[in-house]
DNA sequence: GTTATTGCAAACCATTTGCAAGTGT
DNA sequence: ACACTTGCAAATGGTTTGCAATAAC
């Protein structure tokens, strides 16, 4: 039951913030990447966003230089966070009002799927302290075969043969 | 207390094995590289490796592109794992007659100690048999600041000031 | 001889950067 | 005027690859 003043910033107005601590501006390109950025919960890297700016019908288009530029301060300003590699790319996902977790890798279609634990978030704190280690975050990639692709492959006409 | 046949096997007998199944040679390139690779058990990366190799006595010098090669093959082999990124290079261990184990990576200096915790293991494979996952192994890497960084500075002479 | 392997140089590719032109105050 | 930004093209840097020469079987 905190106050709801700091739980009801955007994303946008969080980077604003940050952006003036810096002497930094939220010009149009910014504001199209973090609105695009923040459109919906997946994963993505670098090129995807580059590719999905350029799908929006806003007028302007953003450079791929400026899409790194503002992913990595986006990064800085505690809203996104590398969280994988993926054909050598880097991928992001919200680090913003939403909970800490970690993914499960599939090696054969790359798809990532989230879940949390928390007696592993609270084991990892106690090895920080063990080790004095100044905790400041962790990355856990689990790897190995999904789901979907554990699944048969489908056959075709199947059902038809049996007709 | 199982038999002692598949114990003893070196790395490199291994390596010449798996290179057996798929129809290649170790070499003397080949051999070079292992041996430089399970002479010491830190981390490193290609660069380093080709450093260390380009330092040897041997007669012969490994180019790069064998050695990417060949760490490669170790990978698949099994005898090597890549455990994390730094400095933009993959980071390489042994992955043979070593228990797993997860890092505590030093965001300052960049150094890597190891650690291993038997609950996270465990727990880990629960939650992959939970979301149907077929785990075939993790990366966990644990950021923060180390014990040696944590320490404030050393001032210089500062005894002899207080003779 | 045939097949695998090497070293070299060139290619690759994600990401970064220098810089001149542009924009907001 | 000044300070920050952008887009472009070029640079960077780790890693991969094509290929002709070489070595192992």
């Amino acid at each position: 039951m905190l106050g709801s003043v700091e739980v009801s910033a955007t994303p946008k107005e969080k980077f604003r913030e940050f952006l003036a601590t810096k002497k930094m501006r939220l010009t149009p390109e910014r504001e199209i990447i973090i609105e695009e950025v923040f459109s919906d919960h997946e994963h993505f890297d670098a090129e995807e966003m580059v590719n999905r700016l350029s799908r929006r019908k806003d007028s302007k288009r953003v450079s791929r230089s400026t899409v790194y530029r503002t992913l990595s301060q986006l990064e800085e300003a505690g809203l996104l966070r590398r969280v994988a590699r993926n054909n050598d790319r880097e991928i992001y996902e919200h680090d913003y009002g939403y909970p800490q977790h970690d993914h499960l890798i599939c090696k054969k279609c790359g798809s990532l799927e989230e879940f949390h634990n928390e007696q592993i978030s609270e084991l990892i704190k106690q090895i920080a302290e063990q080790n004095t280690f100044l905790l400041e975050g962790h990355r856990l990639e689990v790897y190995g075969i999904c789901r979907q692709c554990l699944k048969p492959p489908v056959r075709r006409h199947r059902r038809l043969d049996m007709v």
